[in-house]
DNA sequence: ATGCAGTTTGAGCGGTCGCTCAAGATTTGA
DNA sequence: TCAAATCTTGAGCGACCGCTCAAACTGCAT
């Protein structure tokens, strides 16, 4: 197996990272990997070995720069303040066409239900591997005392996945930006919400208007 | 175009959404539909035009079902309370395998939507029909009292809408079918939580045990 | 029994799929 | 300068895709 110059072989994973995300994994066919590669069949599976060897580099690589930007939002806040600030971020990201506002880990583990066990498995590893890090932070809330000691971090880091879930899959219908930057508004608020404060906050905000 | 018996005929597309649900768009093929239909590529072609007509009126009778479902659960019901127990229902629904856990609609929204804009547009209006029949239960519920006279049924039925698509994403993942259901009964008590109560309900309930 | 309209059959079409590999181009080291 | 090592190229393989259609089959009125 042969290694491209490391910043050729960037780009070439950044490219088919875009495709398979805006496509998926059953219709991005390898004709369209070479157009948007720039690369002749060869060349790509002497880099990456198969079609599914590059699509499990491109989860792994999508996997580590949402990590990133959990890093980077939290960093130098208090627990729950960084993860609202990571959920608004995710918000404000939602863009206009759509085609990859939902997650690439929930289209895979969702597209490979049926067949294809590993590349669900490896979707369900690295989804795993991220609610651990959000757990992690919850488990720093309570130390921090913004959660009560009886809440459970691990249940509260699936809520908040599953939240983000269901937010950014909703952010994939037609014109629904605007309304998934209100969820992921909502969303933060809630976080934010569960640090104890003069008045207890109500579960439903009356709509603004 | 032919018209198979009606009875025969049902039988078949209720195969073919089972097989579609499970594999999604892309990875069913004629082959596949020919062998669980029962039926040789001529006599499908007859019956439903092409594979892309079998699943369009597969995704209409899977969003019929999911509509009577939640006409089931509220019948007979208080606005609120019946949207807590179509939530509930679905949670108890949760199977352990889990490729057909999710939304059939939600599945297809992701999966279509980089190419295929007819099947993701058609999956997108059966969701939003299915969120103004939501919307018009939390409408019920305002008129009733249940919910504040300035909250927005529409937003409530979005933010509803989001939570299930988030909870039964998560249900794809191996070995979640618990925790889909936990999150569910957490969905169903914040609904019935929004009706006004002598004790305002804390947002975040302490893990059990 | 017979003719006919409606239905089913399955071989097989033109095309695309993921992928291979011999040959050519490029880089390397002496 | 030139041969060895390495990388790139692209024609094309076998398999499978969605789909067609002439032929065989069926049910029914006569």
């Amino acid at each position: 197996m042969a290694r491209l110059a490391t910043e050729k072989r960037e780009k070439a994973l950044c490219a088919a990272l875009e495709l398979f995300w805006r496509k998926g994994w059953h219709a991005t066919s390898t004709r369209d990997l070479e157009r948007a590669l720039d690369m002749r069949p060869g060349s790509i599976y002497a880099a990456f070995g198969s079609k599914e060897g590059l699509f499990r580099e491109a989860l792994d690589r999508y996997a580590a720069t949402t990590q990133a930007e959990l890093e980077a939002a939290t960093e130098g806040r208090a627990p729950l303040a960084g993860l609202a600030e990571f959920a608004r971020r995710l918000g404000a990201r939602m863009v206009d066409p759509g085609t990859t506002n939902a997650c690439l880990l929930v289209k895979t583990l969702l597209e490979c239900a049926g067949d294809e066990p590993e590349l669900r498995a490896e979707a369900d590893r690295l989804l795993s591997r991220f609610e651990v890090r959000l757990a992690a932070r919850f488990e720093a809330a309570r130390a921090a005392g913004e959660v009560p000691a009886e809440a459970d971090p691990a249940k509260l880091a699936r809520r908040m996945q599953s939240r983000l879930m269901g937010l950014r899959a909703y952010a994939q219908r037609a014109g629904a930006e605007q309304d998934a930057r209100d969820m992921a508004e909502d969303l933060a608020a809630e976080i934010e919400a569960m640090r104890p404060g003069p008045i207890p906050a109500p579960i439903e905000v009356p709509a603004p208007g």
